[in-house]
RNA sequence: GCCGAAGUAGCUCAGCUGGUCAGAGCACCUGUCUUGUAAACAGGGGGUCAGGGGUUCGAAUCCCCUCUUCGGCUCCA
């Protein structure tokens, strides 16, 4: 006999050697027909598979959570099938499940290139394995078979995956599964049949390195997604179209906020409109800096190479960095404020009193990223972070870091944005010795726990100079970015040789830390766009009030209402054109300008405008004394 | 940087296998209309078909190189 215990604690005693589908069949037959895979003391395992004695289990059906990783990766196993039938000689190598989706990387024969276009005949095939319910058959094989197998098919790819699982895990059999003419080197689950694929997509066709190794072979990976239903499958292909639509690049384009050209990759020229934007997200940091005792420095673009030797940029960073020659000296463009800041620190003396000292820079920084890593505002060569330095002493760390945080959450919050904070801890590669680490890790995570945070720790991928706390936010289309970094740095003081004098009249050595919230204000931009599709709010927007006269006769009296808005502190713009008013509203809309003010005879007679906002319609009329301290409030409240 | 794809007017795109193939819509300019809450009407100007080289009697179209962009991979101090 077995006994298994049922999600509501029922136990339920089965026929010795068991398995899952007999399980669900013991439930009902309704379930046993739903059922797509079993958990079985919180492992995944397929139907078909013995359950252990005394084991707490739960079925897997459509419904559960499980299920959409489940059947991407049978689509995975099917979508190699498709290939190696339609292109023989194909090696396998890999084919995960993944967020939304699924993968497989193959190497095609010699002289085989496969573009999108040949997605159309490979999904054709798939579709037709899926329709032939095909088993997904397990089968426990020795390592040396396994070896055997895969070397005599020439899948060198699997073999080195099986010698790999020999020598870290010790493995001494491993699982196939076969689904008609495919067998694949698999750990599992898998579902019962193919056919429990319900609706499948390949998508793009891309290349990847093998085992992302860049110095290995660069593999042909082909990104395809699954659902239970055909109805599932059309919303995410929307919510693709969406995402599209709101493609920063397509809205910095409509919007007229950036463009970016030929003569200079990777550096967005702003237009007046995004300069505006800009200027308006400069003006946020300064405005929130200063109450929080940050001062703003000026500090050069251009510097001697020795000061990249102090910093240790030019042995690790030289490649990503634009040099140049003057006059024999060799120079560096500044990739980051850092070393500037800390060589202005170490310019003057400085009193334990005197600290913390913050300095922030909106400084212009470039990059040399390798093109094939540039896109739009998200990755470039030229940008600026809204960043700062705090030179503090040891103890102050833990103040300094929570004070950070607020004022990243402080500045989220305005967005309405949230964050999510990930500690990254010491990497392999770094500098300083243990203590140094176990007493910088321990004052983000006091900080952390005393501020009353929530955070994930990720081990091993601080920056080499010390541990650090990564904001992450998710966007309106649920999608994660990282925008603020703050970074504990013990190794360019030392590099700097930064000291202040101790209340004991003897020489520190301060802590800095870096800190930019926003990230850098382009990338910023790109993602507010795309999570607001451009609809920004009343403060940031460029123009924030478009004045609309009925008639050509009402134009002088549109450019007075225009000006005494202007007076109240607002940006206005009167559009003049002889155009029809409604073809004026509906590029005034379009412009996703926040607020329309309509003025013709009745409004010259009245002195009132008409109001309409943005994506709602007429308002009715308000006065424009009274509407221009109304908008005046709105401006200056960012949080509304 | 690597793999794949693309680059035709400001924008979106048509132009199949080389021979009125340099086009359309929007935008722009000019004229008419003088407008009441998401597109008035008519006419007109505009492109070294990314750049360079080649094949051909003839190239936007075929081949090679370069640049840029897009989808990924690696990278992102």
């Amino acid at each position: 006999m077995t006994t298994v215990t049922l999600p509501d604690g029922k136990e339920l005693q089965l026929e010795s050697g068991a398995t899952g589908a007999d399980a669900a069949a013991a439930i009902g037959p309704g379930l046993a027909k739903a059922a797509l895979a079993i958990t079985a003391n919180g492992e995944v395992l397929d139907l078909a598979r013995e359950l252990p004695d005394g084991a707490a289990i739960s079925i897997i059906t459509e419904k559960s959570d499980e299920a959409l990783d489940l059947i991407r990766h049978d689509a995975a196993h099917v979508l190699a099938t498709a290939v190696i039938s339609l292109y023989p000689g194909t090696k396998v190598s890999i084919g995960p499940a993944i967020d939304n989706g699924f993968y497989y990387d193959f190497e095609f024969p010699e002289g085989v290139t496969i573009s999108d276009g040949d997605l159309p005949a490979i999904e054709k095939r798939m579709k037709e394995h899926i329709k032939a319910a095909e088993v997904f058959e397990r089968s426990d094989i020795s390592v040396e078979e396994a070896l055997e197998r895969f070397r005599s098919l020439g899948e060198d790819y699997k073999v080195e995956l099986i010698e790999d699982l020999i020598t870290n895990e010790g493995a001494t059999t491993v699982s196939l599964y076969r689904n008609g003419e495919f067998t694949d080197l698999c750990r599992g689950p898998h579902a019962p049949s193919t056919d429990r694929i319900k609706a499948v997509a390949l998508q793009s066709v891309a290349g990847a390195y093998w085992r992302g190794d860049s110095n290995r072979k660069m593999l042909t990976r082909i990104y395809g997604t699954a659902f239970l239903s055909k109805k599932d499958l059309e919303e995410h292909l929307v919510l693709l179209e969406e995402a599209k639509a709101r493609d920063h690049r397509k809205l910095g384009r409509e919007l007229g906020l950036f463009k970016f050209s030929e003569v200079s990759p990777g550096s967005a020229f702003w237009l007046p409109k995004g300069t505006k934007l800009f200027n308006e997200l400069v003006s946020l940091s300064r405005e929130m800096g200063e109450p929080r005792g940050y001062t703003e420095v000026k500090t050069p673009l251009l510097y001697d190479s020795e000061l990249w030797k102090t910093s240790g940029h030019w042995d690790k960073y030289r490649q990503n960095m634009f040099l140049t020659e003057t006059e024999d000296r060799s120079m560096g463009v500044k990739p980051m404020n850092c070393p500037g800041h800390a060589h202005l620190f170490g310019s003057q003396q400085w009193s334990y009193k005197d600290l913390p000292v913050r300095y922030s820079e909106p400084g212009l920084l470039h990059r040399n990223e390798p093109s094939g890593t540039l896109h739009g505002l998200l990755r470039v060569r030229h940008f600026c972070q809204d960043d700062a330095h705090v030179f503090c002493s040891d103890d102050q760390v833990q103040e300094e870091v929570a004070a950070c945080l607020e004022f990243a959450f402080a500045t989220y919050k305005l967005f309405g944005l949230e964050a999510k904070l990930e500690l990254s801890t010491r990497p392999e590669q770094r500098v300083g010795d243990d203590e140094l680490w176990d007493r910088a890790e321990g004052a983000l995570r006091t900080a952390l726990d005393e501020g009353g945070w929530e955070y994930t720790v990720n081990e091993g991928d601080g920056a080499f100079y010390g541990p650090k706390i990564d904001l992450h936010i998710t966007d309106s289309l649920n999608r994660s970015w990282q925008l603020g970094t703050v970074q504990l740095d013990y190794s360019m003081p030392e590099r700097f040789n930064l000291t202040y004098t101790g209340a004991d009249n003897a020489d520190h050595r301060p802590v800095m830390i870096h800190r930019a919230l926003m990230g850098s204000y382009e990338r910023f931009v790109g993602i507010l766009l795309e999570h607001s599709a451009g609809d920004l709010p009343f403060w940031l927007a460029p123009t924030q009030v478009q004045v609309l006269p009925v008639a050509d006769r009402h134009a002088e009296h549109a450019e007075a209402v225009a000006a005494e808005l202007r007076a109240a502190g607002l940006r206005v713009e009167a559009d003049t054109r002889s155009e029809s008013i409604g073809r004026r509203i509906r590029e005034a809309e379009l412009a996703k300008t926040p607020v329309m003010l309509v003025v013709g005879d009745r409004e010259i007679e009245t002195g009132d405008v008409s109001v309409r906002e943005r994506g709602v319609g007429d308002e009715g009329s308000e006065s424009v004394a009274s509407l221009a301290a109304r908008l005046a409030a709105r401006a200056s409240d960012r949080s509304a």
